[in-house]
DNA sequence: TTCAGCCACTGAAGCGTTTAAGTAACGCCA
DNA sequence: TGGCGTTACTTAAACGCTTCAGTGGCTGAA
């Protein structure tokens, strides 16, 4: 067991055989058969050997790379991965376990200025691409023209050109609003993150309104509450609701994330509103943060684990050319209900 | 602008020149000199067919990647990463920044059943390793006959072999404890995260009881909670602190982790006892989630994010031979206090 | 007895780069 | 006039693997 560059060509020689018998052996090539005294002798030579497969060599022939790229959204503050926001946290880690058990790896895939997230697939051969929550028309063209297999996450395309994973994001605001108007909230607020990157939350948002519509209550542009989504916006808007409530009325809040929600608690308290004897709150997405805060959150729940393992699943299927190259797939979502909605 | 594979070949025939040519040009390969006008049709030429470099052919002849591997601890229980603990997301987020910046990818290297991180290393002739938080006696051999770059994040080894950036757990587990007693409790109790693993928990808990004998307080096994690092289990611990605080005496917990500070805080109020007033509470690691609970956690605050850029940059020192091999980088640590503690 | 068909295996080309070694042209000095 | 140094390039081998197109030997049916 050396470590330093055993190549197929010395077990070959190890085994007293030709290298093709090699690859064909380790690769169990269908339609190749072999003594099973040689294949015994191959193994052998191989942990005699230590010999571990060159990726290169093996990408350079068959132009594949057993990796599959991860696209995620940076903010404009600091250019690094909110990994640690658990929504991208978890989804991260269900996309890397799925991934793994398949036998792939994952390239987290950032645009840098040199070289854009296309160029990183193609000088890498990545096999396939998962590109999450992006309003991509900018780079629809070039991610066209590289032939590579693309799967969209929560992405609100214009073009239905590529296998997609999403949920009913307008349901969702809509199933929110509506539970809150159920218990008899009818002045509902929304904090919301960056309607203007045209993903998720301005679905959600829609949702909302069309509720309260719905519901005969007209949109009042006073109750949303706009900025990217982080912990901080939420505790603006949380404080700025307290600061108002008694005379605006509102009696509930949907929140578009659960991190602004955690934010939301902490500006209400600020403000001297209590959840949920003051404020009602529903939030979105249902991460183990919801589980954490006190009062537990009540939350729109999807499973985003299910989402990167389909996410995984899917691209796998473009790859494999078994996934038709336009399909789209919506996951299930539902209501959890804990302790930060009361009725009226 | 074609997508398909364009060769360094087919650029060297649209400008007129060799391969070589165009891949020292492309290179800037020092001590090679062009004329100016050739490097400018050269890198038209690259433009004009859209030409990305193949990095599998790269690597194949020199037998780097450009990629550096990092290994996370893996729970038993779920066998998936837990990038969404805000201390593995905040320290991947600052590793993949540093390395892009550097022109490198990061690969998420775990171990499952059919290779281990050094196999994948090797197979995938990653530039260089980072291993977090492990403790590896059982690979120290396998590593060493790697030969590949090596630099270890928080992980206790016997052998000194490898550089190593880490901060002082102990002196932060005696901090801790010294500044509750400083604040006049007594009776401090300590949650800690799986000693059997041999990690900064282990060290952290060594602080503590050293920093209450320095007291004269005899250590009291009785105090100390040890589990898995999770949420959960500091509720537990919380619950039974809770229950027992008024004959035990305690009046403080030191816990080895924010995440478990958090659910010691529902554990606690589960149970009914008050933070600050009942008990104090003194964190480990200081991530945001310290700032989102209620009352807002007092910590040992390390920076996370300095220590991913400070092991990418030690592994690319390794990797350009700048750096020496056995190097041990401690990172500094303070005490950041907030509402989470009281007098007595 | 022949030969089709199968089994077990091999030879060699090719994947897209890098890089050591070489060459041709030119200017310059003695 | 010869030779040396420099500039601007080229030739070709090598990296480690996959895979197409065989080859030789054996079995069994005609």
């Amino acid at each position: 067991m050396r470590a330093g560059r055993v190549r197929i060509q010395d077990i070959a020689a190890e085994a007293g055989v030709s290298v093709t018998t090699v690859s064909y052996i380790l690769n169990k090539t269908p339609g190749q058969t072999f003594a099973s005294e040689t294949i015994q002798r191959v193994h052998d030579a191989v942990t005699a050997l230590g010999y571990v497969p060159n990726m290169a060599a093996r990408s350079l022939v068959n132009n594949r790379s057993r990796l599959i790229g991860v696209v995620i959204p940076q903010t404009e503050l600091h250019k690094e991965f909110m990994f640690s926001n658990p929504f991208y946290g978890d989804f991260l880690s269900s996309v890397e376990y799925t991934a793994r058990q398949n036998g792939y790896h994952i390239l987290i895939s950032g645009t840098n200025a040199d070289q854009t997230y296309i160029e990183v697939a193609r000088t890498r051969s990545l096999d396939g691409i998962i590109i999450l929550g992006m309003y991509l028309e900018e780079h629809y063209a070039e991610i066209k023209r590289a032939e590579i297999p693309v799967v969209l996450v929560d992405c609100y395309s214009e073009n239905k050109d590529f296998t997609a994973v999403q949920i009913d994001d307008r349901q969702g605001g809509y199933m929110a609003a509506k539970y809150l108007l159920d218990k008899g909230h009818r002045r509902i607020a929304h904090v919301t993150g960056l309607l203007k990157s045209r993903g998720v939350n301005q679905q959600r948002m829609v949702g909302w309104r069309m509720a309260l519509e719905d519901a005969g209550i007209a949109y009042d542009e006073a109750l949303l509450y706009d900025g990217e989504v982080s912990y901080e916006h939420g505790v603006k808007a949380g404080e700025k609701i307290a600061g108002s409530f008694r005379e605006s009325g509102v009696t509930a809040v949907f929140v578009s994330a659960d991190i602004m929600a955690l934010g939301l608690y902490k500006g209400l308290k600020n403000g001297g509103a209590l959840v949920p004897s003051d404020i009602s709150v529903i939030s979105f997405d249902d991460t183990w943060l919801a589980g954490i805060c006190d009062p537990e959150l009540t939350a729109v729940r999807q499973d985003v684990a299910l989402k990167g393992k389909t996410a995984v699943e899917a691209v796998l299927g473009v790859i494999d050319g078994k996934l038709s190259d336009k399909r789209e797939i919506t996951l299930p979502i539902s209501i959890v209900e804990r302790g930060s909605v009361c009725g009226r």
